[in-house]
DNA sequence: GATGAATGAGAGTTCATTCAT
DNA sequence: CATGAATGAACTCTCATTCAT
């Protein structure tokens, strides 16, 4: 009955909001952005589209927030120190992109299909850019380490098998397979 | 005095046709397949709107044509024999590849933007699984050949690494060796 | 500080609907379903085309529902009981067939307009029949009863008679003698 | 090789001229006045669009025209005096209807189909009132000379059934008994 | 905070009409 | 006389966004 206090408030706001970019996030990958409209948001939510507005200024920053929230939360499972990479964290890596892509699916087929379109990238780019540069950066240290002729081309190269991997695997999991693609990016590069 | 010949008819729409397959492919590869309308299509092209369902009964049939012709014109330059392939020719269909990119890019900007598109996948299909099917069951052979374990799924590891290379080069050819990322997949397959 | 609630959301539901469904049959009594845009009906009701939308999903929904929410209103008239007329109910019929002309002139007007259509009579014709069959047959057995030789082609020939003279009272009510008619009609069939 | 002399251009166009007329009547006999395309017209007649433009300057004009030209030739078909119609002549006159009905089935399905919308109406109206007046006349001077009270609403009650009868038989010829109502309407007048 | 009625711009599409040939 | 490519306005319908409550 006492008036809520401005914490619970803000706790529902919170709430709420992870629920808008769950659900968009949800009908945007079914769908694709273009497709996806306000109404099928809300509706997937269980709220009003009148709502949404309350949160989400427009439809091109829920797109936004739901592409850098993916990849802030899937920054934070790396984890591991940001120079410096080993052999070992080079392997690992390679596991957890995977099991991310496993885990996160509905996120990644959203982000590669949005990922080719110019206009739509122009408004994600800042938020990819933050993300992608360190991580390139630091396989170019790996490859320089490693005695790499071009490293940044290598880094490049391997950051190019990776998409390419993951894009077949997410277009079409049954036919497959993951883990004979793992095993063989292990073989390549040497790593345990 | 006389009315236009059949055959002046015939050059005006065969010219019309290409100039519309045309404008739609460069507006396609911009906005991709929701995000771009045919009122764009007609100002690329210099037409009016109804001018285009002239040519087209659909948008959904532009896309598909679109898709269809660039595949059909790119088979017709790979024109080796379709079974039996050498090592010779796995190389100099890497070559083709990524030749076809640069020459073609806005097509392939299209292709790969709309392959992760789920509802415009179902548009297009057909006519590319027509065209990929012996390509990778050209390469499982191949790679029988070579004495691989699974040789489908080697195919499908190699796919995945054109893939790759391929849409990493379209988003940004400028930092993007595509000398370096040829030859290292030359090593990686002992290719001549 | 509380939203709508639900009941105050029905009212304006109800009443735009209605509001809508006038505004369609006077524009349709007009220019004909074909000739009628949803601009003219929105034009009409002083909403914009688009609300429309809100309410009815198509511009066939909104003929059928038309007609229909007519001819239900209509049937509701009659309610004499649905078998067995007399001759009583035969005069009364009559005489509520033409003060129901002269009430729901646009109605009518657009019943008579669509009548003839081919291809919008298709889409009315469910509802039209469920609504005709049982008059029919229930002048077939009056007529049976009254000794008619082919109760059945006089219970069509009666209500063409009913047709033609609602016809002509609708397309110019100031030259055509209402009263006469029924009357004349009367005499006929020797009604009280 | 000669040129054509003027009078065989005259009658191309003349029989041009029909052709397009008559394709006209059967498309707008099963599309209706909207639904049908000068396309559709152009392509029953084996012409090109551009030259029904040759003949008739617009849509309406060949829905005028159409109408008009149905009606002269009925016109021509009573050709009986104009003035002082005979009980022979009346009973005469129900039969050939009915024949018109069957004869030009589809001329009248157009008819019918115009004659209730208002803007359509408008277009033909005059072509019409030429028509129909002097038989109305004609019928108000019979009824007269029968000792009718109103002769006048007479005839227009009369007309009516016409009319009705009229229509019943073009929506639904097979299940319409076109004898058992001309019959019976000479019964009620008392004709031979 | 929350609702959904309402708007208006723009989508794909059709078609009467024009015109160069 | 005859063609059909070309136009542009108007069509049905969709949807991001606003706003009174």
């Amino acid at each position: 009955m006492s008036p809520k206090t401005s914490i619970q408030f803000e706790d529902i706001r919170k709430e709420k909001r992870r629920l808008i970019l769950d659900s968009a996030l949800k009908v945007f990958a079914i769908k694709g952005y273009h497709g996806a409209s306000i109404a099928n948001i809300a509706g997937e939510a269980g709220i009003s589209k009148g709502l949404i507005y309350n949160y989400f200024s427009s439809k091109e920053l829920i797109l936004k927030e739901t592409i850098s929230a993916g990849l802030k939360s899937m920054f934070e499972q790396y984890h591991f120190e940001t120079e410096n990479y080993s052999l070992e964290q080079f392997s690992k890596l390679i596991d957890i992109t995977f099991d991310l892509l496993e885990e996160d699916y509905e996120y990644w087929k959203l982000y590669f299909s949005v990922l080719m379109q110019t206009d739509v990238m122009e408004l994600i780019k800042d938020s990819l850019m933050e993300f992608l540069m360190p991580v390139i950066q630091n396989f170019t240290q790996l490859f320089e380490k490693l005695g790499y002729a071009k490293p940044y081309d290598e880094a490049r190269f391997l950051g190019s098998i990776l998409d390419g991997l993951s894009i077949n695997y997410i277009i079409d999991p049954e036919n497959f397979s993951k883990e004979y693609c793992v095993q063989r990016l292990k073989t390549i590069y040497k790593l345990p």
